[in-house]
DNA sequence: CTCAGAGTGGGTAACGTTACCCATCGCGTG
DNA sequence: CACGCGATGGGTAACGTTACCCACTCTGAG
C-alpha cells in the first residue's frame, strides 16, 4: 500500500527496476511473448503484484494493442442490446480484453460516423457495430482501418464479418403463425428508412419484405397494411394508431420489435380493444420483460447471448490475423404466448 | 480523397508540413491555446480540413487531455440511464468531449472496480459513476486519480461531486400518496444490500428507510412489509409474490423502481388480482414506457435529463480545475396514473 | 533612439510502451 | 574442439502529441 496524495502512476520502468530486469523483459511477460523463462516470469509477476502495476493503455496504443473492443450501439434503450453486450463481455474478458461502448444515435448516419471515428481515434483493437444505419461503403471504410464485426445487418462484404439473425425466417414464422390462426387482415409496423438509398440489408427492411412476401404467397397481397414509424415504443404507438384507423381494421399486428409491440399494446388498449380478443399482437426479440404474465407477448427469439458470444470470438480471430470474412446467422424460433389467438369472428 | 489500401493515419506533422508551419503551431490551434494569430488559425484549419486530420487520442493521452469522459453504468437495462446519458452527451459534446461507457456489473463491487480501472487506464479526463455499488473509500481513491462525479448516491465527500435525486422526498411522496388514498397495509420491494457494510448512502436504502419512517409517522409501523430482492423485473416479480403471501395481504405496493413495479405487476396478474382494484402499485423513475396506456403506472419523476446535464457540467468544471466539491440534488415529483386508487374495502 | 514587454511562432524533450534487432550463454553435433 | 543454433535477456528507436521554454518582431513610452 503506497501512501501520499498525488501519486505518480506505476510504470513498466518501476516494475523493471523493482525486479532488477529490463523493461523489455517486463513487456514480454505482460504480452505473453516468446523468449521468457519460467523464473523470469515469476520474478516479474511478483514485482507487478507487489507494486500493483497496471499497463498504461494510452501508451500501449502508441505501439501495440490496447486490448479494447469498441462497441457502437444505436442507443441503450433496447434491452436486447444488453444481452449481446453481456455475452460479448464474457467472451472477450477471458482474453484480457475490455469492451467500451459509444452511442451511435438512432438512425442518424452522421452521429454514427462521429461515434465510430471516436472509437478509431481511441485506438480500439476491434469494433462491433450493432445494427448500424450507415452505408455498406462506410462500414467497409471502417473495416479497412480496424477489425470490424457487424451485427444485425444482411450485407455481405469481404472486409468485415457479419453476425445476424435470419430475419427472413423470423418474420416468416410470425406471419405464418398468424395466418395459421386464421388471420387475414394482418398489419405490420416497420421503421422508416433513414437513408435515401433504402439499403435492403437493414433488418427492418428484411422483416417488412418478408411480411409482404408471405402475405402474397397466401393470396393476401391485398390485405397488406404497412405503417412505417420507428423501432421504439412511440413508433409502435403511432403505428398501431394508424393501422387501427383502417377500415376494415386489421385483426392482427406484426410489430417489428418488442418495443414496437409494447407501444402498439398501449394504442390498442387506449382504443378500448382487447388483446388477443379483438387484435392479436406479435413482437420480435423476445426481450425478457415481455415474457412477464401481464404482457405475455408472442415474439421471435433470436438468442442474443449466442450472437454476442460469436461476435466476440470473431473479433478476437480478426485481431489475431484472420483476413477471410465470415458470416454467422442465428436461426430464430417463435415463442407463442397469450397475445396471439384466432380472430374472434371468421369470414 | 486519398486512395490506397493500407493508408497511414494523417498526423499533426502532415498537417504542419502541408500548412508550412510547425507542429507546435498546429497543436496550439487544435487546443485553442494562447499565442495564435487569426491568419495562422485559418491556415492551419484549412490544412486540417483538406487532409481530413483527426487528432490521435492515444498520443494525446500521453501528454495532455483525451477529451473523453468515462461513464460507468451498472448495466444498460435501465432506460432511465439512457436519459442521463443523452443529456450528458449533449452537454459535453459542445466542448469537444466524447463519452464512453463501460458496464460495472450490477451490485458487484469487484467487477465495478475492474471497470473503473479500465477507464482510468484508458486515461479518461473525467469519470461519471452512475449508482455505484462500491464503498465511499473506493470512490475517493478513484477521485484522487481522476475528476469524478457520482450520480445517485447520498455520500458526502470533499473529493468528488454528487448529483442525486432527493430519494427521501420521492419515497415520501409515494408513501404519503398511498396513505392519503386510504391504504394502511403498504408493502415495499427493495434491493438486497450487496455489501456487508450496508452503506446508508445507497438510494435503495434511503427509499426503504423513508418508507419505514413515513409508515411509522402514520402509526403504521406494524404494517411495514419489506421484501428485499433486486432492482430488476425479476426482483419485482419475486418481491411481489412474497408480499402477496402475507396475511392479510397488502393493499398497495411501493416498488423501488419502475422495473421492479413492472415485475410486480406480472406477479399480481398471475395471482388473479387486479390493479388498482385489488392492489395499488407505484414505481420510481417515471421511465418512458410505463407511461403508456396499458401500464399507466404511478411513479416518481426524477428528471434524468437535468441530472445528466448537470453531471456533464460539473465534470467539465472539475477538469477545468475546480477543486471544491459540489452537491446537486434534484427534487422529484409524483406522477399519479391509473395504477393507484383507494383500496376496495375500508376497515 | 533605446528598451521593455506584448504578441507570435518554433524547437525539443518528454509521456509509457512495444517491435526490432543484437548479445550472450549453453549445449549438442560434426 | 570448433561451430552453429536455440533459448533467453536487453538496448533502443520509434509511436503522435503537448508543455515548456526560447527567439524574434513589433509597438510605444521614456
Amino acid at each position: 500500500m503506497v501512501t501520499g496524495d498525488r501519486r505518480r502512476r506505476v510504470t513498466i520502468t518501476d516494475v523493471a527496476d523493482h525486479a532488477r530486469v529490463s523493461t523489455t523483459a517486463v513487456s514480454k511477460v505482460l504480452r505473453n511473448a516468446y523468449g521468457v523463462s519460467a523464473a523470469m516470469r515469476a520474478k516479474v509477476q511478483a514485482a507487478i503484484d507487489e507494486l500493483g502495476y497496471r499497463p498504461h493503455n494510452a501508451a500501449r496504443a502508441m505501439r501495440g494493442r490496447t486490448f479494447t473492443i469498441g462497441v457502437l450501439l444505436p442507443h441503450i434503450r433496447n434491452p436486447f442490446f444488453a444481452e449481446i453486450l453481456d455475452a460479448l463481455t464474457e467472451e472477450i474478458s477471458g482474453h484480457g480484453y475490455q469492451a467500451i461502448m459509444v452511442q451511435g444515435g438512432d438512425a442518424d448516419p452522421e452521429a454514427e460516423r462521429r461515434a465510430s471515428d471516436a472509437l478509431v481515434d481511441r485506438q480500439v483493437d476491434g469494433v462491433l457495430m450493432v445494427a448500424p444505419a450507415c452505408t455498406k461503403a462506410q462500414l467497409e471504410a471502417l473495416a479497412r482501418s480496424v477489425p470490424t464485426v457487424v451485427l444485425g445487418r444482411h450485407d455481405r462484404s469481404a472486409l468485415y464479418d457479419c453476425v445476424l439473425d435470419d430475419d427472413e425466417v423470423g418474420a416468416e414464422l410470425v406471419v405464418e403463425h398468424l395466418i395459421a390462426l386464421g388471420h387475414r387482415r394482418i398489419g405490420h409496423i416497420t421503421q422508416r428508412d433513414p437513408l435515401s438509398g433504402r439499403p435492403a440489408a437493414l433488418l427492418q427492411t428484411i422483416r417488412a419484405r418478408t411480411y409482404e412476401r408471405v402475405m402474397a404467397e397466401h393470396d393476401l397481397a391485398d390485405q397488406i397494411a404497412l405503417a412505417a414509424t420507428a423501432y421504439t415504443e412511440e413508433g409502435g404507438y403511432e403505428g398501431a394508431r394508424e393501422l387501427l384507423t383502417r377500415a376494415p381494421r386489421p385483426t392482427a399486428i406484426f410489430a417489428g420489435s418488442d418495443q414496437v409491440a409494447f407501444g402498439a399494446l398501449a394504442a390498442i388498449h387506449e382504443a378500448g380493444l382487447a388483446v388477443p380478443g379483438d387484435i392479436s399482437v406479435a413482437g420480435y426479440d423476445n426481450a425478457r420483460m415481455i415474457r412477464l404474465a401481464h404482457i405475455s407477448l408472442t415474439s421471435v427469439d433470436q438468442n442474443g447471448a449466442i450472437m454476442g458470444k460469436i461476435a466476440g470470438r470473431l473479433l478476437l480471430e480478426r485481431i489475431g490475423g484472420r483476413a477471410a470474412a465470415v458470416r454467422f446467422a442465428v436461426i430464430p424460433t417463435l415463442v407463442t404466448r397469450r397475445s396471439t389467438a384466432p380472430p374472434r369472428s371468421r369470414g
